[in-house]
DNA sequence: TATTGTTATACTCTATAACTATA
DNA sequence: TATAGTTATAGAGTATAACAATA
């Protein structure tokens, strides 16, 4: 299957591809939705982490989404301009801050889950759970790739 | 599974969340890797394209690739500044242009191209089968997201 | 009128580097 | 010294809007 002039290994390399391109277009498709909202997607992602795992630092926050402690500071400000999130001083280490949820931002959180189902459910009504399955490896493949 | 409060296909939500993230990751170590290169991302993408598919005009590469044609526009332009792409009339329509890999945005992607071939077999050596396949099946699932 | 492409401008997201405060 | 966070600056990538040239 594999031409002679090709390295071998290219079907992959260009299904990953078609992966990041497809997924670049997923996430600027989502990017332009979240601009006629209230949040961002960075802002949305870091509600989101919020409201699952409970609160946390800026550092733990930049580890979890991957990011620069100072990018994640970025995000962080912005919620908190907005009354997204408060701060309050970490207990025991006076460096620290511990981030939550305000009453506002979960509702903020509650308003982008109730689109995202809605859109969610039209696009992929129809999943099968095999699919789901194949979501789910393909995913331990990304985390392999982006950890290597 | 589901809390009961929790909109149904939360689970399928939180899935394409992770997708998303991972790959938001995989993106952006692609990104500051390509920094250290010669072709940023969209910049590669776009000499694949043009050496996959042939000479292409503006409009055929942004809807190729999903972007505006004013992005694509700016970066045709950075290419062709670098002289890794060069434009020609086009034969009948005055107003379009089109596009074609130079000797050295060939060379440019065959360097690239090594690179790629180099760290996909370092972190994705022992893929199987299945798991090739459950790739191409989030493919799908991905693009009829992103077309939806 | 519609389409191709360009220019000007702004936004999101992230990065690097330099700094302050605390551990 | 090392770590948490902030500030300043820059860069990639894309978007919208207004425009010129051509169809």
């Amino acid at each position: 299957m594999a031409k002679p002039n090709e390295p071998p290994g290219a079907e992959l390399g260009a299904l990953v591809d078609d992966l990041l391109q497809s997924t670049g277009m997923l996430l600027r498709r989502l990017r332009s939705e979240a601009a006629a909202e209230e949040l961002s997607l960075s802002q949305a992602a870091v509600l989101g982490r919020l409201a699952r795992q409970g609160d946390a630092t800026t550092a733990d926050l930049a580890r979890a989404e991957g990011v620069k402690p100072q990018s994640m500071g970025a995000t962080l400000a912005g919620l908190e301009q907005q009354g997204l999130v408060a701060r309050r001083p970490h207990p025991t280490d006076g460096r620290q801050f511990l981030f939550r949820l305000t009453p506002a931002g979960q509702a903020a959180r509650d308003r982008r889950r109730l689109l995202k189902h809605k859109w969610l459910t039209e696009a992929l009504g129809g999943v099968t759970p095999a699919e789901r399955a194949a979501l789910g490896s393909a995913l331990a493949i990304l985390r392999r790739l982006s950890a290597s």
